[in-house]
DNA sequence: CTGAAAGCGCTTACAG
DNA sequence: CTGAAAGCGCTTACAG
């Protein structure tokens, strides 16, 4: 291995020097400059980043907890950190807690022995002080998740209206009786869907009804049984939202095996629109949530957290959208 | 920051000492290693990765390069990388390539700063030649592809075999004009599946028509497009083989769209078995391949390499499965 | 079983 | 603009 001392003697000058060039100090003159990026070449010569890292008490890399990246939603987000982190030189830790407390809590840890200068959070279950906690050692942004009554930056939409604005659409078309399909609710982005879905009943003064709430795990599977009991009611639900697609695709599911079809018998709302919108039949409508630009954005609050630039805004909400594709229709009473 | 010369004071011992029993090392009586946890435990003591990391030369990471982790098939591979890596105490850098040959080169150039300890390619499509020189730096291991004349240790499946089992398949149900939309030519494992479409025709005497051969590049909209191109020609193909699901979604998308019915005027065979299967309609048959697993079992030879293990075997070749769905059926002369 | 000491390969205040 | 020197916080041969 060529260390930075061979650089030194080759270009007849000190370690000092040859570090200076290479982390683009200015306080070198070009001859000395020419002389050493020479010896560089010459030797392959490649810093030890290993070494550096010590020195700078800096890992250079970021950790990107996500629940599941199996999961397009998430798989799209860490894209966004990547980008980010790549242009900026820095590296990222894959951690994917397979929705498990215990392994968030694992990531999390990691803060301590400096592995990470900083944490990406898109997924935030510990409880709060564990977090905040984290964020107190080392710079942390959350990216969809948020905690509520602390300061910690945050990309995300905002739920509750997204939600809202989906049911307003539903009982738009006529629809009363509006299923709910929503994920766990120990999540806090679920509960934000589920307040969304009250606020538009309120609204509109429906009355809310428990057994038209079912809680699902945000899967394809998850979304086809709780269908499957929403169908069973005596009087099922006209419209049902579901708070993301894949459960939205597992009711759509259900409800052709049970012989009724979508949209004319059930109206399905899903939420994310992840590319399976568009190959499930009939293409699913949908909130549109800028995945990619939620993870692009949190790894620049991140970055420049670590970097200690002032954040002009610590919260950020990005804008969602009402993707119309073919699973609504008006409610239709002979049906 | 609490270091380890504070511990040692504490409990009267040398850094030395705190270290041996930090890292299990047996030589410390039972006394003295209750002493010196008391003292961890008390100044809540974490071991700084950056310097243990220099003084052991090791980073205690691996670098999982794939090419779009948006893709489902490769975001399986990468969970199976991380349940091993993180049973063995090591961390994964996410390694996204998007498809691109100069991201590709990047990450295989931090193996030269000492920045993982280990590479495990999901994606090569590098020149061999520096596949192999970084090989030989680092350990190295691909994940479902492989390069000729090269001991470098592999996990894949047989995708020689598993296509000429897809193609043979429709033969039997007795189609002669079977088109291919193949991925990019420039992957070797397109190759191999080609040459299994190629081998299944040669057997069973069917002459090979280059017009019904189109090359994709995994994405759905590819797969589209090659369809439309299929059903233009004047005798169109009664059978297609995409070499992954996403391009036989987007040929059955196409299908449709021209009117036509999947099975009845053409059956559609993919190659993957990602969830979107079940998904979509008609459900895809389908070549089942352990995805999951490829990447469990790559990850486990890295780690066996990187300890110095010997390997038993180099190359592992996992089984694939047709998995009947209802996207092929007996080719009908009057449909 | 334990400690004193060296050293991993960088970077950075300090002095000139 | 440049160099000598210290030091980041560990781990590990070496000696006892």
């Amino acid at each position: 291995m060529v260390a930075i001392v061979d650089v030194a003697k080759m270009a007849k000058v000190s370690t000092a020097t040859v570090s200076r060039v290479l982390t683009n100090n200015k306080n070198v003159s070009p001859k000395t400059r020419a002389k050493v990026l020479e010896a560089v070449n010459q030797l392959e010569y490649k810093p030890n980043r290993l070494a550096s890292n010590l020195r700078k008490m800096s890992s250079n890399t970021v950790m990107a907890v996500v629940p599941d990246i199996t999961n397009p939603f998430f798989s799209s987000i860490l894209q966004g950190f990547k980008d980010v982190a790549l242009a900026n030189g820095y590296h990222v830790l894959l951690g994917d807690t397979g929705n498990s407390l215990e392994q968030e809590r694992n990531y999390i840890n990691l803060v301590k022995e400096r592995v990470v200068d900083g944490l990406i959070l898109a997924t935030a279950r510990l409880p709060k002080e564990e977090i905040l906690a984290a964020s107190q050692e080392i710079p942390v942004v959350l990216a969809c998740e948020y905690i509520d009554g602390f300061d910690i930056p945050t990309v995300s939409i905002d739920n509750v209206s997204a939600a809202r604005e989906a049911v307003e659409y539903l009982i738009h078309l006529g629809h009363r009786r509006i299923g709910l399909i929503t994920g766990p609710l120990s999540v806090i982005l679920s509960r934000d869907r589920v307040k969304g879905y009250y606020q538009a009943l309120n609204l509109n003064e429906i009355q809310i009804e428990g057994v038209l709430i079912q809680e699902g795990d945000f899967t394809v599977h998850s979304g086809y049984e709780t269908m499957l009991k929403l169908l069973a009611l005596e009087d099922p639900p006209t419209a049902v939202f579901a708070t993301n697609d894949e459960m939205a695709a597992g009711a759509i599911k259900a409800i052709k095996q049970k012989g009724f079809e979508v949209p004319k018998d059930i109206s399905i709302i899903g939420f994310d629109d992840i590319p399976l919108c568009g190959l499930i039949e009939p293409e699913l409508t949908t909130i549109s949530q800028p995945r990619y630009d939620v993870g692009y954005q949190a790894m620049q609050m991140l970055l420049n957290t670590i970097k200690k630039e002032e954040l002009i805004r610590k919260q950020i909400v990005l804008p969602h959208r009402l993707m119309h594709r073919n699973t609504c229709c008006k409610y239709n009473p002979i049906g």
